[in-house]
DNA sequence: AGCCTTTGACCAGCG
DNA sequence: TCGCTGGTCAAAGGC
């Protein structure tokens, strides 16, 4: 901010300190928001009530910075994924099975490097995480690099484009459907509601083929790739970025983001690398209302629908599968020979298709291209 | 004109 | 009780 002008500057400009609003409402409202915005602080409160939350959304990944839309609907990921993902007639994947088990759900879209070990920690929580296994074509020094800072290698490389969104959460409650993950994410399975989305919002794609969105994107306001980045990875709905930080233990700041829809409290937080690529996605609350078109301006029109909207195939409104679902997918950034994705234990048996669906694509993305590759491992196939 | 991003500060929770 | 950290607010500026 402008030292100059910011009356953040001054101590006492903002009533903040003495606002009493600030003081956290019962409901949760923070700050002098009073009712102010609506929607805005309670929600975030609101978001802590699964139960309360409308619907869920399935978080989507992003599509690396320097990856072009267009990059995926030829890749051959992209047509790998494509080819598993469920027929929007018929929406027939498995539901997705979402893990439930933990308030939030976190996909993780990274690299499944071992340096993200860890994360298979969250399956106790009813976590069902997918990761990427690493690439061999990636360069040696890449893998070795420790998870994130294999993203950023990879990052440099747009070919590789896939490796952005390392990691994607979802916090409260997410049904599976939300847990859709967006391109690469998406291309993982972990729902079937992804394809429905997908299919239609591929097929608007194809309709803009190409397009270069992404480079579009990315010169819109000047924001860099890591804007760009973020937005894209967005499942189709509007976000709005109310801040960032630097988060202790992250070397890339978070950024964080509210869904623009005047009731929608949903949130998310983006890590990225200074490169802008994403390395975590981490959603909370759900969408209560469906998907804004995909011309939006928000968007910038690029929604990269690529992924299947978790929302979208399930209830518009409630979105909602059934089940409340953790689960975390790793994008690929490098794709590894073997997917890996995690199921929060006692969900498997609704993971099971999900994972048959993840093998599935494992079988095809990896021997068709290093890059489209995520890997998921199921440990249901495991 | 409207929306979004940036950015510093504020606040609550937690150890 | 204090300090740290994460999350959010809101003004300013940009597109």
């Amino acid at each position: 901010m402008e030292p100059t002008s910011s009356p953040l500057d001054h101590p006492d400009a903002p009533p903040r300190s003495s606002d009493a609003a600030d003081h956290r409402d019962p409901a949760g409202c923070s700050r002098n928001s009073g009712p102010q915005a609506p929607g805005c602080r309670s929600a975030r409160y609101k978001l802590m009530s699964p139960a309360k939350l409308p619907i869920s959304r399935s978080p989507r990944v992003a599509i690396p910075p320097g990856l072009s839309p267009t990059s995926f609907l030829e890749s051959p990921v992209l047509l790998s994924n494509m080819k598993l993902e469920p027929s929007p007639t018929t929406g027939s994947f498995p539901e997705r099975r979402m893990l439930h088990g933990s308030i939030s759900s976190t996909t993780s879209l990274t690299n499944n490097h071992p340096s993200y070990p860890d994360r298979f920690d969250e399956k106790e929580s009813g976590i069902f995480e997918i990761q990427p296994s690493p690439r061999p074509n990636l360069g040696t020094a890449e893998v070795n690099q420790k998870g994130k800072e294999s993203m950023q290698v990879h990052g440099h490389s747009q070919t590789q484009s896939l490796a952005l969104v390392p990691f994607v959460k979802s916090e409260l409650t997410v049904s599976p459907s939300e847990l859709s993950l967006s391109p690469p994410a998406k291309l993982v399975p972990s729902g079937a509601n992804l394809p429905d989305e997908v299919d239609s919002e591929e097929s608007n794609q194809q309709d803009h083929p190409g397009t270069g969105m992404q480079a579009t994107q990315s010169d819109h306001k000047g924001n860099g790739p890591s804007v760009m980045a973020e937005r894209l990875s967005d499942d189709g709905y509007n976000w709005r970025k109310y801040g960032q930080k630097i988060v202790k233990g992250s070397v890339f700041p978070r950024s964080y983001y509210k869904c623009t829809h005047p009731n929608c409290e949903v949130k998310k937080l983006f890590e990225r690398s200074p490169d802008g690529h994403i390395t975590e996605i981490i959603y909370k609350g759900t969408h209560n209302h469906p998907k804004p078109q995909p011309n939006r301006r928000a968007t910038g029109g690029i929604m990269l629908h690529i992924q299947g909207e978790g929302s979208a195939n399930v209830s518009p409104l409630t979105g909602e599968t059934p089940s409340n679902v953790y689960c975390q997918t790793s994008n690929i950034t490098e794709p590894k020979s073997t997917t890996q994705l995690s199921l929060a234990a006692g969900n498997e048996d609704r993971v099971e298709g999900a994972a048959s669906l993840s093998c599935r694509i494992r079988d095809e993305v990896d021997e068709d291209d290093p890059f489209s590759k995520r890997r998921v491992r199921c440990h249901s196939c495991d």
